[in-house]
Formats: structure tokens, sequence, C-alpha cells
DNA sequence: TACTATACGGAGGAACCCTCCGATTTGTCA
DNA sequence: TGACAAATCGGAGGGTTCCTCCGTATAGTA
């Protein structure tokens, strides 16, 4: 886990420039943007940012790991929360703001859940293995589908939040996915509460 | 509406190949699949090839417009059918998978539904006025939540369509669009009666 | 058959992808 | 400090795809 050296001073400020560019180009461009153009705004030759990032896959993955990190993170804190229901919505909205940070990063995302070799691949296992848990206790709690999988589950709010990302004007993804999550409690719970109420 | 001039007949033999070509390739490789394969594989230059379909969305519009058109023609079907509910659920399953076929589609056809220049968007756009009928429909018998709009409707499962078709296994996306659906119903709706009992 | 509108097809410039390797820089050790 | 080796840089170059332009070929007609 640990780094096994540290990167020469160049090499450093290379790739957080390369960072801090694609960052830059992938919002503005979505995850097509030309690798080449990110290498020259960041003043750097491209042979450089394929020596830091062999794949664009490494490039995106990077920049999302951090997300990622954050979201398991997250899923482990809610498992204690009081309300099973409450927890699970609440770590599936942010799941889906991450997964809508670029425009074409839906597509990068599912094919990497596909394929195992992918680099993104790890990175998303880690998080749907946190999810599962909370998954795991709204089932157990009696107040979420239990004929709906993990990989569905997300593989659907994922969907959702591309949507809403497609909507004019803003809460789009949100109000999409609170839609969705709705048809995924169990039928009683659907009937006395809402976890959200899409304005 | 009607074609201004018969073609010639070596010009409409190779559109025609290469519409055959076209929906070959889009079908194996995606919507992103070369154009210079396509136009080789037809047996035509890639000139004759821009000259028929001067974009990309040229040619996949040729190739949808049918089916967005037979979409167009059931919504007028169903708007007589006894159930409001079971008339659109039926209808966006149909609509589930035309926005299926090529992969890379989803991208494409939302671009297409906010930009009103793209080539794709008039015919979307006839669809979605057959469907908004069926819609107004289930709603003002009080079955279809009235919150939700025919833009937000299509665009959600549109993306549960995409996510079902990654999942592994057949019948994903009809599943998945099934419980979208289900919490798409008026609060009573749900509680008494599934449109489609999803395994 | 001869003529013209129509259609064909590929050369070519531009953008991008990715690899390879000679030139440059950094860190270290005497 | 100076010199050396390892690490890093950067861009030339080969390949692919996109799209345009225009000289050549052909279908349809009189």
């Amino acid at each position: 886990m640990t780094d096994a050296k540290p990167m020469r001073a160049d090499a450093r400020r290379n790739y957080e420039r390369l960072l801090a560019e694609a960052r830059r180009a992938f919002a503005e461009r979505g995850v097509d943007a030309s690798l080449e153009d990110i290498a020259r705004n960041a003043g750097v030759g491209i042979g450089t940012l394929y020596r830091h990032f062999p794949a664009r896959e490494d490039l995106v993955e990077t920049l999302l790991r951090e997300r990622f990190d954050t979201q398991a993170e997250k899923a482990r804190e809610l498992l204690v929360a009081e309300d099973p229901l409450e927890a699970l919505y609440a770590w599936l909205i942010g799941f889906g703001e991450t997964s809508a940070v670029y425009r074409g990063l839906t597509e990068m995302l599912a094919d990497a859940f596909d394929d195992p070799e992918s680099r993104l691949h790890a990175s998303c296992d880690a998080m749907r293995d946190a999810a599962s848990q909370l998954v795991d206790r709204a089932q157990a709690a009696g107040v979420f589908r239990t004929d709906v999988t993990v990989q569905e589950l997300l593989l659907l709010l994922h969907g959702a939040s591309w949507a809403g990302s497609h909507l004019p004007g803003t809460g789009g993804t949100e109000r999409l996915m609170a839609l969705v999550f709705t048809g995924l409690q169990t039928s009683e719970q659907r009937g006395q509460r809402a976890v959200s109420a899409p304005r």
C-alpha cells in the first residue's frame, strides 16, 4: 500500500500538473478530452503523460480514487446510523454525484464494472463491497426489496444519475434518484413514508 | 415529405449497401464504429459515404427513424387500450428496447434531446409527443404521478434501459424498467397491483 | 450515340493515439 | 564541489480516423 519509492522532484511536479490539467479538461470536455491537449496545457511532453498514466483510464482512476475512497468510508460510517433506509438513501445520493462528475464517465464506469482487467475495476469493487453491507442492513430490516442485487442497484442509480444530469436546471439528479429509490423500498414502506420528497 | 427526385440507380444501390453495412457495424461495435470501415466493407469510397450521410448522426438517424416511427404509431394505438397504466408501461418497454439497439446510443440520444439543431432531434420530438398523450391519460386516470414530466420519464427509463443492458444475462432491461416504473405509479396503485412482476 | 447532370472514389491535411529512444535532469556519494 | 548513474523528459514518427475537395466515371435522356 505504501509508495515503494518517492518520486523524483521533477516527476512529482509534472505528475501534479498533469492531474490538475486533466481535471479541468475532463470537466470541460468530458472523459474523451484529448490527451495531447492535456499534456500541452500542462506544459509537458506527451511522452511524460503516457509514462505517468499509460492509459486514459489510469488518469481517470487517479482522479476518482479519492472520491471512491470517500464513498467507501461514508458507507462504513452510515452502517451505524439509526435508520437503515435513510442511511442507504443518503449513501446512494453521494454515489450518484460521484458517478456524474465528468461527462462520458457513465459508460466508462459501466465497462469497468464488467471488465476485471480494468484499472477502474478495483476501485469500483471496494466501493461496491462497502455499499453491499448498507444494502444488506436495509434488507434485513425489511424496508428494502430483497430481490435486487447490489450490482443492479448501483447500475440503476448510476443510470438515474446520468439521466438527471441531462435534465435542464439543477437538482435533476437527486430528484430522479429519489423517484427510483421509491420503487425499491418494500411495499409497506412505500405506502408509509417517503425517504425524501421530490419537489 | 416526398422525396424530391428519385435517386440514380447507382446512388440508390450504394445508399442501401451503406445502410446495411452500418447496421451491422453499429450493432457489433457501437455507434462509434469507424466510418471508413463501413464504407470499405460496403464496397464504396469514403467520399460516397459522406455524400449520402454528411455526419455520423445522419446515418444513425436513418437507421433509427423507422423504429421511432413505429414507436410513435404504437403510442397512438395504445391510446385506446383499456388500461391506461398497462398501456403506458407496454409502450415504455418498447421504448427501452429501441433506445438500446446500439452500444453508445444512449449518450447520442440524450445529446439529441438537448440540441434542437441535431439531426436526431426531430425524430425524438415526434416520438415524445406521441408518448406525452399516453402519459397524460395515465395521469388523468389517477394511476401515475403527476409531478413527473414526459422528458424526465423518458430520460429516466432510457437510463434504466441502458443500465439493464450492462447487466449479465438477459431480461435485465425489462426488469430494471419495471422496478423504476413501480416507483412512478401513484401510491395507491403501488400498493394495489404490480404492472409486471420482476422475477 | 452523344451529352450533361449526377454520382463516384481516393488523395490529402488535420487531429489524435501511443511507442520508442536519444537528450536532459536529479539525487547521491566521494 | 564535481562527476556519475538512474530516473525522467519530450517529441519524432507510424498508425488510425475524420472530413473535404475535385478530377473521373456513369446513368439517364434525347
